[in-house]
DNA sequence: GTGACTGCAAACGGTTTGCACCTCA
DNA sequence: TGAGGTGCAAACCGTTTGCAGTCAC
């Protein structure tokens, strides 16, 4: 992978934010400092940066791509009036489940991954949002 | 909700498919016993039927709305090579999770659902996926 | 030097919308 | 008869693509 000027700028963009951006967001953002940037590119180097297992592509109800800059297992809880994602690590709950499940007989399906999420809202856009282990 | 002939036409083959359906196969199953169905029509009508209740709108990793006719509480099987999604229902699993999060404090969010949904591949398409409880 | 990367603009695919016409209640 | 549903075509919006020019190695 060639560390071009646009993918280093786009890398630090990408992990000064904990809020999962999507691709218009970063493009704003790159803009800022490489106003010639140009939206494929972001696409291309998004794209690039998944294949190299640099971030996670996070599929949203939106329809919109968000990246996920935080490769070690965890979960999330999703807002679903702002579209926005917050990270929570409880390994307890992810064992309690994996745990659980292998006891059980999946015929015909080769399970790749468990995905749990929590769906609801924020009360205060201006509060953090916290989950407590 | 007026009962329309086009209505009535979705509605019968939305309750025929267990696999989620998409718009576009909805609206080529349709056109079979009703050729002059409009696709925005099928949009508009699964549009309703969401609003009403009838069918929930499931979000895929393609990027286009499935529908899912079960309305009673369960989880999804998803397969990643054919993007077909599989119900399962395990409440012993459900109420699990549930329990061990309501035993969490969860600040400044409300939570109106926990999702959790096993992605993999199906391994033979021609044999059932089955989830043994 | 060359293969990979960038920027542009055009195309794409799923979805939504505006509007005239039609139809169920 | 009137509120609301339908069909069509155009618009929308996020994303992808083809290609000529550029850049990192």
């Amino acid at each position: 992978m060639k560390a071009t000027h646009q993918r280093i700028v786009i890398f630090k963009a990408l992990a000064d934010s904990t809020l999962h951006p999507t691709i218009d967001w970063l493009f704003e953002r790159v803009k800022e400092s490489y106003p010639s940037i140009s939206l494929a590119t972001v696409y291309k180097t998004m794209e690039t940066f998944v294949e190299h297992g640099v971030v996670k592509r996070v599929k949203c109800e939106d329809g919109k791509n968000r990246f996920d800059a935080n490769m070690e297992p965890h979960n999330h809880m999703y807002c679903e009036s702002t579209g926005r994602i917050f990270d929570f690590k409880d390994m307890d709950l992810q064992t309690l489940v994996e745990e659980y499940l292998s006891s059980k007989q999946l015929e015909n399906f080769e399970v790749s991954e468990v995905q749990l999420q929590i769906n609801g809202r924020v009360l205060d856009p201006d509060k953090p949002v916290q989950y407590k282990i």
